[in-house]
DNA sequence: GGATAAACATAGCAGCGCTATGCAACGTCG
DNA sequence: CGACGTTGCATAGCGCTGCTATGTTTATCC
């Protein structure tokens, strides 16, 4: 019986939001609702006011982030794969400064899980892979990996995306710590870093202006 | 000629701010100036407005940071004391979640860098202690194994933080990936393991109880 | 085609950061 | 030592924020 919700309306104001995010204007109820063209009861509708729009917001941007590291290749070398789901990684949130930070913004509220869980699974997969090759040692535990190189690389592309730190120190220790970690979990040397190398030296980082996998300009990275 | 400014009034009130940023109560312009007993103005003599209070306030959990890593012991075994080092940053992060969070929130205003600096000089120096006590390859760049080493514990630290990961996680991969670097840095790897197990044996993480150095009991930190 | 339940618009609330105005307090002078 | 001038500081009010009470519209079901 009820009037049904329009889910263009709801896809437009998340869409709005990390548009505005990027474009690093002030997100607030009434821009939204302008923007889109509908009242302000809109936000209270599909997302029970901001607190529950930014969370939406979050989830799309972990729902991008799937979607870019789903387009990494299979490469044969699964240590090569894996370190190119790192590159891709640091290439995502540096292109998407705003959006990167919003995700990682825990003081909003939390948020459907599932899609950040999914986001990672790659990277699970991979380190099982490297096992399953004997390029890591049997005795690592492929999801503790994961935590490692995600969380290490998380440090890393956060100071970049805070202006911390540049995009040419994230070109510079990214990889180092990528094979640090590789050959502690077990692969020899030479091999890591011959994997690493190779994904990092296809890197776009540090060229701005270049277009993402999704056919968009990317969001300008500027120190602050 | 003109009347000098109350230099306890500004203190107070950036006590208070990182009293109220502990206690995860909001943080507002009205708020701190009932608090302190002075009216809203203070905040604009003293810090030119909200983004300027908060720029001082990062800057004060920057100068807290320091003081805590310049208690941790000159050890002997320079990588000993890097892990040390380590361990206390980790604590430190873990028992002052709100503050750490605020230091890092580059959405604020820049304020003085050499604060932020100064807190992590020790890192340098103990990386050059390495390279002199030939523990590191003589290729490595202190400054540029201290930007590695904070860069990447930063990381799992403000996941924690942040709620994304839990202490145990923390205790279970902060040694294993400073291992890592250590090695990657040229240490032989059974002293890297001696040398962080003893550094990561004598933490209090995960007792959330323990009074810090400050002798202040311990913001208590719940996962979100 | 009327009943119904949700979508949605309008208007107004309290609270926010900020500032124009005016007075009070202090160090520097004659 | 008292007038001056500069700054500290209080009061009141502005425009904005997120949010909600009220009432209307709209799509679906019987």
């Amino acid at each position: 019986m009820p009037r049904p919700p329009s889910q263009e309306t709801r896809r437009a104001l998340i869409d709005v939001a990390a548009s505005r995010l990027a474009r690093r204007e002030v997100v607030t109820l009434r821009s939204l609702a302008s923007a889109v063209g509908v009242s302000t009861i809109a936000i209270y509708t599909y997302f029970d006011g901001m607190p529950g729009l930014w969370a939406s917001v979050r989830q799309e941007g972990f729902e991008r982030l799937r979607e870019r590291l789903a387009l990494v290749p299979q490469y044969r070398d699964p240590v090569r794969r894996l370190a190119a789901l790192g590159v891709a990684y640091a290439e995502h949130g540096v292109a998407h400064p705003a959006i990167y930070r919003a995700m990682f913004d825990t003081t909003a509220e939390l948020f459907d899980a599932r899609s950040a869980t999914a986001a990672f699974q790659p990277l699970i997969d991979g380190a099982l892979a490297a096992v399953g090759a004997g390029r890591f040692a049997r005795s690592v535990d492929p999801a503790g990996f994961a935590v490692r190189f995600w969380g290490t690389g998380h440090g890393l592309v956060s100071l970049v995306v805070g202006g911390v730190l540049g995009i040419d120190q994230l070109v510079d220790h990214a990889p180092k710590v990528a094979i640090a970690l590789f050959i502690a979990a077990g692969d020899e040397p030479q091999r890591a870093r011959r994997s690493v190398n190779a994904a990092w030296r296809s890197t776009t980082l540090g060229n701005p202006l270049a277009v993402d996998q999704h056919g968009a300009l990317s969001e300008r990275w500027s120190p602050k």
